[in-house]
DNA sequence: TTCCTAAAATGGAATAATTACAAATTAGAA
DNA sequence: TTCTAATTTGTAATTATTCCATTTTAGGAA
């Protein structure tokens, strides 16, 4: 887990004001499991009383604005976020709303060799995204959220 | 371009009851390029007066879940519509909200290959979507709606 | 340390997409 | 032609998110 210093130069390190709110999102990030804005707000409004919903919102798009965490777009519309900024991909249950991180980085190399030689007319790639769709073992269930 | 017909039968086949609002949204969809729930509702008024927007949400969810459409999700949150149902991917604009289907059937052997090898702890993998990040060429600029 | 100002947070209202639901209509089987 | 479950409609409600004017604050400068 990392420490408030961390979180604190982190921000700071891509020119952003360090506010308790800021850093308070970051640590639900990291610990909430791929949290919705509102998971994340009813977890810092514990620490940060008198918070605002539109704060979380603002910080959240800030952050995911200078690539410090990632948006997570789900089936059901809703947006939720990741703290993870490392190039990664996520596994989707098709049941409930449960999403994992996935790494793998020979794949990662797999599909780059792969676009690498077979170009596609009319469109740079830039960024490969793997939605992994399936179900999570029953017996994994308690780790959901 | 689908006849009115093969669309009847389509529906038909599904189990489910041939209305003139479904047969209208499904041929809006194979008109349209990757269009919101909105766009449908514009595009299929003109031949249904007195369309109700709930209507079209409604199809467009029976069809995705009979499988004859699929849902695209994009970044902005807004939930977009595809009338092919073929397994394919997605071209995702990184400035626009432009979407474009992909298909690659070698991509898809390589990755099913590799997913039955290297198999994921905890998780049934059912389906592989991939996101396509990058920008579209500007001489290709006309294409985009 | 205090001051200053741009940046950030707040709160309440607005918006946009989507859903809920009860009533009216209709496809298609009998 | 009749019947009924399936479908559509319309209005209201909800939900996530954004807008914006005002207040507060972080952090650099004096």
């Amino acid at each position: 887990m990392k420490t408030i210093q961390h979180i604190a130069r982190e921000i700071s390190a891509s020119g952003l004001k360090v506010t308790p709110q800021r850093v308070a999102v970051m640590q639900a990030l990291h610990k909430l499991n791929h949290p919705r804005a509102e998971e994340i707000f009813n977890e810092v409004s514990g620490s940060i009383p008198g918070l605002s919903p539109t704060t979380v919102y603002n910080v959240l798009d800030i952050l995911a604005g200078k690539g410090m965490i990632k948006k997570v777009k789900t089936d059901s519309g809703v947006m939720r976020y990741d703290a993870v900024s490392d190039h990664h991909h996520h596994m989707y249950c098709i049941d409930t709303d449960r999403v994992e991180d996935f790494f793998d980085p020979e794949l990662d190399m797999i599909l780059q060799n792969y676009f690498q030689k077979k170009k596609i007319e009319g469109f740079k790639l830039e960024d490969i995204k793997l939605q992994l769709m399936g179900k999570f073992d029953e017996s994994e269930k308690s780790k959901s959220i």
